[in-house]
DNA sequence: TCGAAGTGTTAAATATCATAAACGAGTAAA
DNA sequence: TTTACTCGTTTATGATATTTAACACTTCGA
């Protein structure tokens, strides 16, 4: 992972200053991944163990390349799939917030206060939430990458997680892995409160 | 039965040939993901505009699939390509905490409790703090880079951040960025007792 | 008991990728 | 200039991925 601050320059150029879709430009990371490292195409074919021919189409996005392909070829800068493919995140200016300024994201059982107006860009998320007796979350909730944790404040509380499944109580926490698809209910009588921080920002 | 020697040179060759790789199980990952989503092959080629085959295919690791059509499949669960690499780091094993199961890092006057032991790795710490009255964490706590955010549960809980300073009650809140020099007192009667949340770990 | 619809897997045909080798251009030293 | 390297690009061919269409199996009703 370098940190050169080039590398900031190069992922701002790649993921299309803001505009851009899902599809990134891979052939263009190559490159400036490469051109980073000052490697030839010849060069970092050779380290990758692959033809110098192959990093001249990929770059031009002529040829799609296989996952084990790609793979090869990153282990040649070396870098690792995941960082490849990761993304990055930027600063912030809004320190306190009032009680009744935190801005409400749910509405009927369930309800959000989080932390900040807009997220975008920043890392962290936290947030207030509230369960009213039998508030369910459903169980698709797919989040994006990064972690999440929580602490129960009051209530009886149902986390699942993939598989596992669990009820807590006040002062009982949890934390996992957002990509896993996880769901929220309140099992007892009384309003659930819990204060959940997500990394990054999912909504 | 048929040919299980073959196979296995195949995936031997799919993975890099020579060189020992992290064999992360791509097969396997994606069988794993499309069952905790609860769909079958035909309905996620479907829905991801591919053919049902090459998912059968990929799950058995008979191909490697080229970087679109990993990205064309992810769409239909839907995934990023980021978070499908990302999980092969990521294999969590806690998630539940009882209360008296967070460990214990303060002890005087402030109390700190965390979610979870070994944090190094992880991209988020949430802690659920205590301050007795006149507790006061002094000014020259620098943290490193990343974020920091709160709320307040209980008690009058003054924040200092760089030059600002308030006085927050429960619920309330405060965002800040960890470079800032910070400082936390009770100012109250009671015990105050906040959950804050880092990223990344600072201890 | 039969068929219709679901599951995952497989075979042959086609589309695409990956390679080796050649190409044109640029640079530097002799 | 020539010679000998480098660079990124392109092409022809063999290798592999992907599709279409089938296979074998299970489940659910009629």
């Amino acid at each position: 992972m370098s940190n050169d601050g080039a590398t900031e320059k190069i992922v701002n150029k790649i993921n299309g200053g803001g505009v851009a879709e899902d599809d990134f430009d891979l052939g263009q990371r190559l490159r400036s991944l490469r051109e980073l490292h000052n490697l030839s195409q010849r060069e970092l074919a050779k380290r990758a163990g692959v033809s110098n021919a192959v990093i001249s189409l990929i770059e031009q996005n002529r040829t799609s390349p296989s996952v084990g392909m790609l793979k090869k070829v990153l282990g040649g800068i070396p870098m690792s799939m995941n960082d490849f493919f990761a993304l990055d995140v930027a600063p912030r200016a809004e320190v306190f917030f009032k009680a009744d300024e935190l801005t409400e994201i749910g509405g009927g059982k369930i309800s959000f206060r989080q932390v900040g107006r807009d997220l975008t860009g920043k890392a962290l998320q936290i947030l207030r939430e509230r369960y009213q007796p039998g508030a369910d979350t459903g169980d698709t909730m797919l989040r994006h990458e990064g972690e999440e944790s929580g602490i129960v404040i009051r209530g009886r509380f149902e986390v699942t997680v993939g598989e596992q499944r669990r009820v807590l109580g006040p002062g009982d926490a949890f934390y996992f892995d957002s990509r896993i698809p996880h769901r929220f209910r309140n099992v007892g009588e009384e309003e659930v409160e819990v204060v959940t921080a997500c990394t990054p920002p999912s909504f």
